[in-house]
DNA sequence: CATCTCTTGTTATGTTATTACATTTCTATT
DNA sequence: AATAGAAATGTAATAACATAACAAGAGATG
């Protein structure tokens, strides 16, 4: 259940704080460059629980004085993807924050179709699943992608996030 | 195994012979209009175990006579996995005819990266796995989409399709 | 046949993503 | 500190994917 802060109130600010900080200590610790458009793209998407097109990411980061173009959002989105800041949701073509920085994790997407919130919750025990369906049929899994359409607690009991 | 068959030699004559003939059963038997265009669409996915972008499957309809704009493919497409004889893959952009027509199927793609075959194998163990996850946190799961990249058997021995 | 619905086709436009290249910033080495 | 190489940023241009809106045609129903 704490597994999915996107359905629940929260203490938001301490879980947007706390994923800014281990990137940044990740950052530190291997090295990367955390600069300032990657940062600002991780607390715009760390704004809220749902996730964002590359050109609303774009546009609030070049309101921000950064660059105005396309690569300007879609590079900084893959640094944080890249190194598990951010996750893609292929289904909705749009980024969202990590919500279990640090785990090693295999996260699936459950998006509600009627308020847009995305919450990410472990699903070790589907990769589980997944892989041993792989196995039967020779494939070696790299990557994967877990999406589930539905609805989420609140809307499912009539309030709508 | 035999769940796999992008990834193992097998008749795809019948294969594709099967499908066409099944969708044609269901269509009959549920009063849908599988119209030429829509027929084509089908027999064009399923020439081979990939998927294809929906302008490539246009690209081939016009050439077969059919309307050349968009919205020709996407709406075939549409109907198609509307009735479950195609998928989306959305981390493709395309479309990869069904693999177990008839099945009620809570289909997993599994996409080669070098050599680009799509495989469709049953996940009922997956989707209960990810449904017990989602009621954890309160989500009711109406769709899910599970694919992973990875490495197919035939690539992995040195000969990729 | 008249009518209604569904399907097809076209035009136009919207949305998402990448390529290519110039410039700047950082890092490492001297 | 100077400098060479690598990484990051910025821009312009374009490619790839997808939908809205509307007119025309084909099929079903009375
Ligand atoms: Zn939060
Ligand atoms: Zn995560
Ligand atoms: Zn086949
Ligand atoms: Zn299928």
């Amino acid at each position: 259940m704490a597994e999915a802060k996107a359905f629940h109130a929260h203490d938001h600010t301490g879980c947007r704080g706390a994923a800014l900080a281990h990137a940044e200590a990740v950052a530190r610790d291997k090295g990367l460059r955390f600069t300032p458009v990657r940062r600002r793209a991780l607390e715009i998407l760390l704004e809220e629980h749902r996730a964002l097109g590359a050109y609303d990411v774009l546009e609030r980061l070049s309101a921000d004085g950064f660059g105005a173009q396309p690569p300007v959002a879609y590079r900084a989105l893959e640094f944080l993807v890249e190194h598990g800041f951010a996750h893609r949701i292929r289904r909705l073509n749009a980024f969202t924050a990590c919500a279990h920085p640090g785990d090693a994790h295999a996260p699936a997407f459950f998006i509600c179709e009627s308020c847009d919130s995305v919450a990410e919750a472990p699903a070790e025990p589907v990769l589980t699943a997944l892989r041993k369906e792989a196995a039967h049929i020779g494939f070696t899994v790299s990557r994967m992608n877990i999406e589930a359409v539905g609805t989420c607690p609140a809307c499912a009991a009539g309030s709508p996030a």
